[in-house]
RNA sequence: GGGUUGGUAGCUCAAUGGUAGAGCAGCGCCCUUUUAAGGCGUUGGUUCUGGGUUCGAGUCCCAGCCAACCCA
């Protein structure tokens, strides 16, 4: 754009003095001789007397509010980043944006004078601006703001990435998400949609009388969940620590210590592989209610999924789109959700599954291209069957009931069945979503299951949480969440990266 | 951890083993209602890194780094 022009040394003859280099030449526009034209135009500014990272500015409406509840003829002051800009000569229209929209501005240099385009021809896109005036409507229909005065609120050394493109490399993606944010319209509207996604299941939450808390995140014995900690170190206490893979055990204290509905919705942390759908670090809800049973939390969690879905999407009818916007598949969330029994689900896909000997189960899976080479148990086969067979390829809501105890060691048994547990687990769009329990209350019940878990190595054994357990602990219904992967699903996310705003990869030393 | 694909200008992308290009951004000029503004001109490269093959490598081979996807 012809008007980002570095101040021409002739013209500025008579004025302030030039930047000491300004006059030198740029014939070049390598990544560095990008940088020091803006650099040199950070100094011109200094010249003129204006600190390129100014101060403070009042605003009357953010650039979003300005345009989509337009008023002609409004005296406003508005701020944003520059992220276009389209020059006819002695008129000037600039874009500036935040995370609210954009609202274009007009600049007539006859109107605002020499001094202040002096400083408009300092200003670049991605320069962070103030600008007051009066909107009013272009020829073309364009919401406008008529600028009688710019402010420079701070200069940006870099040159942003292309406008119509955005950026596509991951590598920018992901690791200057900022980029991806100020270039990327999609990328910030996803975000947007989580932001809601958790604000909605605070505010379903808290309508219904549930309190958030707030438990440890380093805990001296990592428990709630079967997976690899993180570990950490306290230096004034000499004690190792590690990050927490579950806040539940924590939350069960609490049901012992006389809260009856209680959620934390938080990170968990879990030192795995990182894939589509795994981050080290990943939101969790989870809550637990006092005197419910899973049976109770499932239509919970059937009514919350649907109260965030209908308030972030508009609607229980969820589409995924690939790039091209073609239709990759529609989740249907309406209720009521579909539950089966976790055996009969096996038996879709395998009649006389359970008839079978382990050995005749293993045959089948080679057979059948299901790899469970891996599987060291007989229960793990049937589980990796379900995995692959009905899991993957469940897209709506399923409630998987009755699953068996080796599965979900920390539930309550079933009543009337010892071999199943009283738990469900919500299956939508191929992925396992939430687990729902009636939860373990029984400590001497409980102890075992941890000494066995914990396979003799009494140093993972909570005892402080067992202790509580044996102060007595209300029967309660209890549920998880994956956030990210609920947000994956209401989104129409591909990968798990896409719905965090700053996903770990592997680190890599600074280009620059 | 294994397999596949990719890494070229600030960004988005081209380039049969034979002089590394385009659009946008940038820079210079023209233009008083544009919106991917337009017109004319112009700059910009350690082709991810390190080896090798070849008269000659962005391109072929080997190793490494990073990423995406698939598998475990």
């Amino acid at each position: 754009m012809a008007s980002f022009r570095q101040q021409p040394p002739c013209s500025l003859s008579s004025n302030p003095p030039e930047p000491a280099h300004a006059g030198s030449p740029m014939e070049e526009t390598s990544q560095s001789e990008l940088l020091a034209i803006r650099r040199r135009k950070l100094d011109a500014l200094r010249e003129l007397g204006i600190d390129p990272f100014g101060a403070s500015f009042e605003t009357t409406d953010s650039p979003g509010a300005l345009r989509s509840g337009f008023a002609e003829g409004k005296k406003v002051r508005a701020a944003g980043r520059v992220t276009a800009h389209r020059n006819m000569g002695k008129s000037h229209f600039f874009d500036i944006s935040d995370h609210t929209g954009r609202i274009q501005v007009y600049l007539n240099s006859k109107e605002v004078g020499p001094d202040a385009m002096r400083v408009f021809d300092l200003v670049d896109i991605g320069d962070f601006v103030g600008v007051e005036g009066e909107t009013f409507t272009t020829k073309t229909g364009e919401p406008s703001i008529k600028a009688s005065s710019l402010a420079v609120l701070s200069k940006s050394l870099r040159p942003l990435p292309d406008k119509w493109h955005g950026v596509t490399d991951t590598e920018i993606k992901y690791r200057q998400r900022y980029l991806d944010l100020v270039a990327n319209p999609e990328s910030l509207e996803m975000f947007h949609k989580r932001i809601a996604v958790v604000r909605e299941i605070r505010r379903f939450l808290e309508n219904r009388g549930f309190i958030e808390v707030e438990t440890p995140m380093m805990q001296a014995v990592p428990g709630g969940a079967a997976a690899q900690p993180f570990k950490t170190h306290h230096n004034a206490l000499g004690v190792d620590l590690f990050l927490r893979i579950a806040p539940e055990l924590y939350l069960k204290r609490l049901l012992v210590g006389g809260f009856t509905k209680i959620f934390e919705l938080n990170r968990n942390f879990r030192n795995e592989g990182i894939s589509r759908r795994h981050n080290p670090e990943f939101t969790m809800l989870e809550a637990y209610w006092a005197y419910a049973d899973f049976e109770k939390m499932a239509a919970l969690v059937e009514e919350m999924v649907c109260h965030v879905a209908q308030a972030v999407c508009g609607t229980l009818q969820i589409e995924h789109k690939d790039a091209e916007g073609n239709t990759l598949r529609t989740i249907n969330l309406a209720r009521p959700w579909r539950r089966a029994r976790y055996e009969d689900l096996i038996r879709g896909i395998v009649p006389d599954w359970f008839e079978r000997t382990p050995e005749q189960r293993r045959a089948w899976c080679a057979e059948n291209r299901i790899d469970a080479g891996h599987c060291t148990e007989d229960f793990e086969v049937t589980q990796h069957v379900f995995e692959k067979l009905v899991e993957e390829k469940t897209m709506d809501p399923l409630f998987v009931t009755h699953c068996p105890k080796e599965l979900v060691p920390l539930a309550k048994q079933n009543a009337a069945d010892p071999r199943l547990v009283d738990v469900y687990e919500l299956v939508i769009n191929g992925q396992e979503i939430s687990p729902g329990y009636s939860e373990l209350n029984d400590p001497v019940v409980q102890r075992a299951r941890l000494e066995h878990q914990s396979g003799g190595e009494t140093h993972k054994l909570d005892e402080d949480f067992l202790t509580a357990l044996e102060h007595g602990m209300p029967p309660a219904g209890g549920i998880g969440i994956g956030i990210d992967r609920l947000v994956m699903m209401l989104a129409g996310a591909e990968s798990i990266r896409d719905v965090v705003l700053f996903p770990h990869l592997r680190p890599r030393p600074a280009a620059h």
